[in-house]
DNA sequence: GCCAACGTTGGC
DNA sequence: GCCAACGTTGGC
């Protein structure tokens, strides 16, 4: 079993709104990037712990935990011309993109934010992706020693 | 709104 | 294959 993170705009997506779906579950739709792709496709498995973060917002940081309920099939999203992350080469005989459905947990009872995790970066979360310098994964894994680690902080 | 750090595109 | 231009992410 694997950890993960997957970011999402709160203004967008967020997780008051994924915990007001039917069962809490929905598709996670939109993301364009190869490498975030690749490791839902690759690695990404049913029952997997994902920690839910908000970024680009007033308060970035994990805000919840979710966890993976559908393995990688193709985002329809991309063949919608009128969809926000339509994608014109992406083909339903050929998709580019993936997604997986995800089902809501729990709010954390409180925000870990991104500046209460970043000293930890000098320490225990040193290989933590989230904290490396210009990274921009919307979805990356976390080892189980980070996962706990952040989780104590709540 | 600014801008650093990417990733992608396309000319050559 | 190189690389400049461009678009996007996301913190601040």
């Amino acid at each position: 079993m694997r950890h993960w993170l997957m970011k999402s705009e709160p203004n967008d997506f967020s997780i008051d709104n994924l915990a007001a779906m039917p069962n809490g579950t929905d598709h996670w739709d939109g993301v364009r990037n190869y490498q975030a792709r690749n490791l839902m496709r690759d690695e990404m498995r049913v029952g997997d712990p994902v920690f839910f973060y908000h970024s680009n917002c007033e308060q970035p940081g994990i805000v919840g935990l979710m966890e993976v309920c559908r393995e990688a099939y193709p985002d329809f999203t991309a063949f919608d011309p009128t969809a926000k992350h339509h994608d014109r080469k992406s083909r339903p005989e050929n998709p580019s993109w993936l997604m997986v459905d995800v089902r809501y947990l729990r709010h954390l009872r409180r925000i870990i934010t991104l500046e209460e995790l970043k000293p930890y970066a000098a320490g225990p979360l040193a290989d933590f992706l989230l904290l490396r310098k210009g990274n921009r994964l919307s979805v990356l894994p976390v080892t189980p020693e980070q996962w706990g680690f952040i989780l104590a902080l709540e």
